[in-house]
DNA sequence: GATTGATACTACGAAATCATAATATATTGA
DNA sequence: TCAATATATTATGATTTCGTAGTATCAATC
């Protein structure tokens, strides 16, 4: 059986001979599966009134565990946006009434964001379809072959993380 | 070996109890891994002067194949762009001489963007160390490990395309 | 062959994002 | 304690992206 991606790397070797076939047959699928589950992430998000962003600074605070709270600062480090875009993201949020703001009581240079309760309502609201699609997605796959897939891509992100940088960033900052 | 979505899930579990962990650990690290490459890969498209959205251009034109010469809605579609922006990109690389565009023959509504001499010595003097880094990426990995990552990839992509949409954007259109 | 509808691209104004600087608070070291 | 430096966030203006409408061309129908 063969894909798309076999398809297009059958072509592009044409193209550039000295192509290393299997780099790109593994990169690639990654690629376009991630860009697959976005799109229908933000389709099946868009049905509930809420774009992409909303939903991962959500996520964000609702996987830092109790008080769910962050710090803009970590936000914007773990979303990879902007400073000044979280910041505005953040006023458009609180104007929704999904989080909200408050002087940390520790270091009062510092916001921390909170889910409110219509937050949490949202993301328990939405979390069922993300997770759903993303098991469709792999439901070809057996148990075997799942735990097979996960056991070499741990060993790529190990390695990648050799250097001590993590690939997922973690939710808390230490104090 | 563990590494930072083992903990994560680890503790993301302690948070929401049915989540299925198989189908977040490969989820997560593919998302994380092309997250990975993405910013490895702008940073050293960086030193090259070129932007990330340039070089997807570039490259969108080269895979087409000679005349390697692409319609701005094509390229829209395959890139993910507004139309309207990608407008806006095409005049700024045909400010660069990276790329020129003409009407078509065959159907005067349209324009074919073409890549210059230029445009292919860009993306030529790009092309290695991009492909060094994902090769770099996978050093880990056996050959007899890569083969067995891209058959399983392969299932889910064959079954993500079974309803005929394809992943892989194709680089030309029907005539 | 004229008319109606569809398609391809671009111009224009609106919105979002980014880079930078400014403000307020902490921390450090004399 | 006080000055000097560092940190966290936000305000501001510039750039980029987006949504919509406009222009030009093609296709289909009468």
């Amino acid at each position: 059986m063969r894909d798309s991606i076999d398809r297009h790397i059958d072509f592009w070797q044409h193209e550039v001979p000295d192509l290393d076939v299997e780099v790109e047959g593994v990169v690639t699928r990654m690629q376009m599966l991630v860009r697959h589950l976005q799109q229908r992430r933000a389709a099946a998000l868009q049905e509930l009134g809420l774009r992409s962003w909303e939903y991962d600074i959500l996520w964000r605070l609702r996987a830092a565990g109790p008080p769910y709270s962050v710090t803009p600062t970590a936000l914007a480090v773990a979303l990879d946006t902007h400073p000044a875009t979280l910041t505005n993201r953040l006023d458009r949020l609180t104007q929704a009434g999904l989080v909200a703001r408050s002087r940390a009581a520790t270091d009062r240079r510092s916001v921390v964001v909170v889910l409110t309760e219509a937050g949490h309502r949202a993301w328990e609201s939405s979390i069922g379809s993300q997770a759903g699609a993303e098991q469709e997605l792999l439901e070809p796959l057996s148990a075997r072959e799942r735990e097979t897939l996960i056991k070499l891509l741990r060993k790529v992100v190990v390695a990648a993380e050799a250097d001590g940088t993590e690939l997922m960033p973690s939710p808390q900052i230490a104090p």
